[in-house]
DNA sequence: GTCTATAGCCCGATAGAC
DNA sequence: GTCTATCGGGCTATAGAC
């Protein structure tokens, strides 16, 4: 689950137009599905913005759903997990580094986050996309169970931790932020980040085991 | 905020005809938009469905868009909460009746959740109607941080909970439960309710406060 | 590979008879 | 109020020159 992706974009002069012309196509039609739509994106704006005619997206593309297909891979090339050597923190910074990454992901990869959400609510992305981000999704959820129940084991967190349905809870919120920031007011930037933090605190409030000596109330205050 | 609609229905036989043709008009364009949505949705599947001529549905509604305005009102009128008599419950209590209650909502209106999420998402509800489900969200948020922020001032809870933060942070893991029935795999029925359970237990475990004379480690154990 | 031109379809909306 | 018939526009996709 390591990076495993860029290269690619500095060979470009070393291409042949044809190829040059398709990538243009191609990234210029997943930028303008990712921001209006795929109804609300006719083949001639796709073709103005790439500056060819539209009958050459159809010599490329053999019809507009499958320019659509080849966009949305284009769209999820960057969703993969970049856990670097996560292995040398302790198990609650394992899980802080895990939601950030999540929340960094979204932040930076918005239109495209966006079109995914709505192909899951519409039911309407083809299959092989779906199950695509429906595994990134288990990949993610497995990394955050493994993670509390090696604090579990460790005897850092509590021995009542339930690893899968705390780490299901916790991916769960992390898509109700996500779904915040659509919903939110124009006038209110940082709530999402807000919510981010109470989540961690809260979430450790709950699962780190007590100090072993502590006396009750021991926590009581901020 | 109590209830407030019902009626309406068993008055029908006693309207006159272009009335009850209006409002199947409108209830057939309310089910096509929530299933297919409003792209998806010509005009001659409307008539089809509902019996009458694509010119009827343009003579009683003056755009397409006009019939879309008007049956999201459809749409939203079961979106009120009803809190009944949530007075007389403890506060822990009352936070599970309003979990629930938000809970049972989105299960039993599916097609129109799905329908408002949709909008939401693509930005392209007509403003009135994202107020009204904007106000909708406030209002149940504040029921939460209210009832919280009782629970704090009794001393049932913790005294450090922040009834806001708390609040959004519940609403927001409610959203994301809404999600996850998007995503998730046909075969998992029940996996939103295993998540309200355990929102509700890990809550409920971190925001209540411990019992005076507890002694430390007193909820080591299941 | 890239273009211009256009065929062919579907949709929303209008006209007008009943 | 309800219908049939049709217009005008925008879209995908094809034909064919360069």
């Amino acid at each position: 689950m390591a990076a495993s992706v860029a290269v690619e974009e500095l060979v470009n002069e070393a291409l042949p137009q044809g190829i040059r012309t398709r990538d243009r196509i191609l990234s210029t039609a997943a930028r303008l599905f990712s921001q209006k739509g795929y109804e609300h994106t006719p083949l001639s704006h796709v073709a103005r913005e790439a500056n060819v005619s539209k009958a050459l997206i159809l010599w490329h593309f053999e019809s507009k759903e499958d320019l659509f297909r080849a966009a949305l891979g284009r769209t999820l090339e960057p969703y993969y997990i970049d856990m670097g050597d996560i292995g040398s923190l302790d198990e609650q910074n394992q899980i802080e580094t895990l939601i950030d990454s999540y929340f960094k992901f979204v932040r930076e990869n918005g239109y495209s986050v966006r079109f995914i959400v709505d192909l899951m609510v519409r039911e309407s992305g083809p299959d092989e996309v779906m199950s695509h981000v429906h595994e990134l999704y288990v990949v993610f959820r497995n990394l955050l169970a493994e993670a509390i129940d090696r604090g579990r084991l460790s005897g850092r967190f509590r021995p009542d931790v339930e690893p899968e349905l705390d780490a299901a809870l916790i991916v769960t919120t992390l898509d109700g932020i996500l779904m915040e920031r659509f919903l939110s007011e124009k006038g209110r930037p940082t709530t999402a980040e807000n919510l981010v933090e109470h989540l961690k605190k809260t979430t450790f409030l709950r699962m780190l085991a007590e100090p072993a000596a502590s006396k009750a109330g021991a926590n009581d205050v901020l």
